[in-house]
Formats: C-alpha cells, sequence, structure tokens
DNA sequence: TAATGTTTGAAACACTTGTTTTAACCTATC
DNA sequence: GATAGGTTAAAACAAGTGTTTCAAACATTA
C-alpha cells in the first residue's frame, strides 16, 4: 500500500474512533509510519483529509446494501425492514470494523458537529433515512400521519443505534458480546416497534 | 451569587455543552466573568471542577422523581414505566437546561470518555438502570430471562435518548418541536416495546 | 489603625497541535 | 550521468490550552 492510503488508513481508524475534534494528526501520522507534514502534502490539511475519509467511509457497502441490492421493488416491506434492522445490529457487534466506521462517524457528529456535518447530513444521511421512511410508508399503509411515519423510524434507529454504545452495554449486561448473542431477540423486538 | 457558584453554573454549561475534552477553561472563565486562575484556586482545575459539575448534575431532581417519590412500591409497573418514559422525552425537548444537563454528561461520556467515567458508570448510571430493570422484571414476570429483561430495559432507554439528537430530528422531520409535539404518541409506542 | 489571611488579576510558563519551511532524498527521463 | 519533478524528513512556527506565579486589592479581626 502506498504512502497515501495508509495515511487515510490511518486516518479513518483515527477519526471513527476519536470524533474530528479529538483526532490528532500526530497520531494518524504515527499509526502510518508517516512524517507529519505528509498530511498536508497528500491532502491539504486537517479537515481535507477529514473530507476523504468521509468519503470512503460512506461508501463501503454495508451487509444491508448486500443482500438487498437491486431487489428494493420485488421485496415485501417486512422482508426489507427485517434485514434492516438485522444488518444494522450486525454492525454494531461486527468484528469487521468497515460496518462500524459509517456509524461511529455519524455519532461524533451527533455529540460534536465538525464543519463538514452540514454536508454529510445532507448528502449522506437525509438521503438513507428517506428511504427507510419509504419503506415504513408502504408498510402502514396510506392512513398513518407523517408525524406517525417519522416516529417510527426514529424508534427503530434509535433501537439500533444504542447498541454502539460499547461501554453501556457492557456496564448494564456484564457482557462482552451481549448484541451478538441476541440478535435474532433484539431484531424481533424492533420490528414489532414497527408491525404493531 | 459568589463567584465560585458563578463558575460552577457556568461550567455545567460549557460541560454538558462540549463534553470533557472540548470544554475550555477559558470559556467557562469568560462565562463567568471570572479571571482565568480562579478555577484552580476555587476548584484545584479543570478535573476536580468536572467532578463538582458531576455531583451538582447527578443531584437534579428530574420531573420523574418528583412524581414517582417514595411510591414506587405502591405503583402498578405499567404505571412506573409510563412516567419514567414520559417523563425522559420530556427531558430531551424540555426548555429548562436542568433537566437536559444529566443526559448530555451521560452522551458525551459514551462517545469520548472522561477520565471519571468510571466513577459516574459505578455511581451514577448503573444503579439507575437497575431500579429500571427491577420494575420491568415485575412487569414481565418469573419466566422470562434475564437477557431477554436487559434487552427491554436498552431498547427502552434507546429510543428515548436518542431523541436529545436535535439535528438528528431537525434534519429527519423538518420540524423544531417534533418530541414536545409527539410526546404521548412516542411514549405509546415505546411502552409497547415493553408490554407486548 | 495595623496585622493577617483571603481573593483577584495580569502575566508568564510549559505543553500541545495544525501548519509551514527548507533542505535532502529519491526516481524517472533525456 | 545530469536534470527535473515528485517525495520525505526534521525543525520551527503560531495559535491554543491548562496551570502557576506573584503582587495588588480586599476583607476581617485584634
Amino acid at each position: 500500500m502506498d504512502r497515501k492510503n495508509k495515511i487515510l488508513h490511518a486516518a479513518i481508524d483515527e477519526f471513527t474512533d476519536k470524533g474530528y475534534h479529538l483526532a490528532r494528526v500526530r497520531d494518524i501520522c504515527d499509526k502510518a509510519k508517516a512524517n507529519l507534514a505528509a498530511i498536508n502534502y497528500y491532502f491539504g490539511g486537517k479537515e481535507a483529509l477529514y473530507h476523504e475519509v468521509i468519503e470512503f467511509v460512506f461508501n463501503i457497502p454495508d451487509p444491508f446494501d448486500l443482500v438487498v441490492k437491486d431487489r428494493t421493488q420485488e421485496m415485501k416491506p417486512e422482508e426489507y425492514l427485517q434485514h434492516w434492522i438485522e444488518s444494522f445490529l450486525e454492525c454494531t457487534s461486527s468484528e469487521n470494523p468497515l460496518y462500524k466506521y459509517r456509524y461511529k462517524i455519524i455519532i461524533h457528529e451527533m455529540v460534536s458537529p465538525s464543519p463538514l456535518l452540514p454536508e454529510i447530513m445532507e448528502h449522506k444521511m437525509i438521503p438513507r433515512l428517506a428511504r427507510l421512511k419509504e419503506i415504513v410508508r408502504k408498510l402502514k399503509g396510506g392512513q398513518t400521519t407523517e408525524d406517525e411515519i417519522s416516529a417510527l423510524c426514529m424508534l427503530t434507529v434509535g433501537q439500533c443505534i444504542y447498541f454502539f454504545n460499547k461501554p453501556m452495554v457492557e456496564g448494564f449486561t456484564g457482557q462482552k458480546d451481549f448484541v451478538g448473542k441476541n440478535i435474532k431477540l433484539l431484531a424481533g423486538k424492533i420490528i414489532k416497534t414497527l408491525t404493531i
């Protein structure tokens, strides 16, 4: 792997772990075994590097995208949402860090926004949530209000994303892999939020 | 209000807003109109000041405590949980910042832990979650597994705490006070997670 | 009032952090 | 091999950040 790519991947690690503000360019260079000046040489600065990290991370296809592919139209809403929720939970407990990057970035941006949040919001998050909304509307039928659709979507996301809270889940259950062990149980409960 | 108290309250503002690492002692002093050296004079340093902030914030009685008081034993689990959830949602949308402090600290600690997280976890959070667990166990009866009880509690907290995400909720619904407007709707959905 | 202890304020200190500079080091092309 | 263009490395810079210093100001009490 060339140096630029090594820096990019070290940056992904650092930014997803600490968030934009607490990430340190010196730590990124150390991880990449690169000189401090390399970030500015290759990327133009911390913010520009973060921008490339965002582009990379939000283009990683997650397990859900792989399962669903182009079958969105032919899938029943229940089936689609079942996959959506299980994939989400899998990401929170997966050994593969690739699947966690996106959500880690989102969580950091929600708590300590970077200068790039408006862009991420507009181009990465709103479109994704809009697709979820569409499917939930299909599931619930025409008589359901817009507010109720929004509420259902957010309750679903809230239930899933909470399990990225490693210290919380471990502190509360005393278990290291509670989510991985209980994906079916959790997904079953969450899908009921939507179907009942 | 004496200077020490003014600093404490400015610190509460700053720490709950930015979290421990991104809070700036200079900003706290500016807010309190105090000299930079005052923090070290009165409190002994940034971390010691944060410690006092934690003690203060976690001792503010929230709306739930006020309603329930000593009636925990005589209340039906359903009633107790109904209050618990509605109070939580009220905190997320309340005009009164007092009720938000605790949750803001928790969220920051989960995402970017401070040196005080282990203490907060042990003395402030685990006991509170244990009480919730107890009530949920009472509600679900003896045949329910420990993992299912834990799952239900975390799904409940996850649903509630998600609504502290101002940028998320506003970006997704396009509304400034979605939660305040829809507390009953949201609480109704969340309580179903537990009762069905 | 004088003496004592407490509080305040300006400056400086030591360290961190993103960026820039400048020279040395490759490497491909003629 | 000489040259030019791209790459790397060490050092320095400027701004930020928690802490400390020390003398002045203030308040309290004998």
